[in-house]
DNA sequence: TAAGTGATCTCT
DNA sequence: GAGATCACTTAA
């Protein structure tokens, strides 16, 4: 709890300065309907945003909802009916669905027991492909990602907008490209062939 | 390096 | 229904 509110309003990579107030541009649909891979390159640097709920303990008393962001800083892309490292390559499933859907749809899952996974929907209807949140600054890790942003199944199958507590911008910040890394995706020695696409990309 | 943890999927 | 697997984290 500390840790998040310590990123707010956070300088997202110590070296350039700008101003929240100055830019805060709330990606929509039309961002995430475009090729993967330019998604998710294009999404480092931009913030996840998070509203939390509104806690009330009595009923009667209701606290003033907070705000959290932290600068996105590690993506893994997952794309196309053949990724072999890809949730979708076996077909559509009751789980996987929301991967064929429209873009800009959170799909977040379950794995290993205790970790739940952040990634948005990409790409046309009717293609499966999502881009994973593996890390934002201060908070490496996907599971850490959702963990402390309070992320769970409640989340999945909803659209990524304020509406829904949880959203991207584009603040302004712009990551200099010897800053900017891409290599292979973690945790899918099983894919074969597919393990070796150097689809996440990173900030150093 | 390996335990932990339970949803999901494949195969019977 | 059983058994294997898993887009991970933590502690050692």
């Amino acid at each position: 709890m500390v840790l998040i509110q310590e990123i707010m309003g956070s300088n997202p990579i110590g070296s350039e300065k700008f101003d929240l107030s100055r830019m805060r541009k709330v990606l929509a649909s039309g961002f995430f309907d475009r090729p993967t891979l330019r998604v998710a390159k294009e999404l480092l640097g931009k913030f996840l945003v998070r509203r939390f709920p509104r806690r009330s303990a009595s009923g009667l008393r209701k606290s003033a909802s907070r705000e959290a962001a932290a600068m996105i800083i590690e993506v893994e892309a997952y794309i196309g009916f053949h990724d072999l490292a890809s949730h979708a390559s076996r077909g559509k499933t009751a789980r996987n669905t929301v991967m064929f859907g429209r873009a800009g749809v959170w799909y977040v899952y379950f794995t290993y027991g205790m970790h739940w996974m952040l990634n948005i929907v990409t790409g046309p209807k009717g293609y499966p492909a999502a881009v994973l949140i593996r890390g934002i600054e201060g908070i490496p890790g996907p599971a850490r990602v959702t963990k402390y942003f309070k992320v769970d199944r409640r989340m999945n199958l909803k659209p990524a907008s304020r509406k829904t507590g949880l959203w991207i911008e584009d603040r302004g910040a712009r990551i200099p490209k010897s800053r900017m890394k891409r290599g292979m995706r973690i945790g899918v020695d099983y894919a074969g062939s597919w393990k070796r696409k150097l689809w996440r990309f990173y900030v150093v």
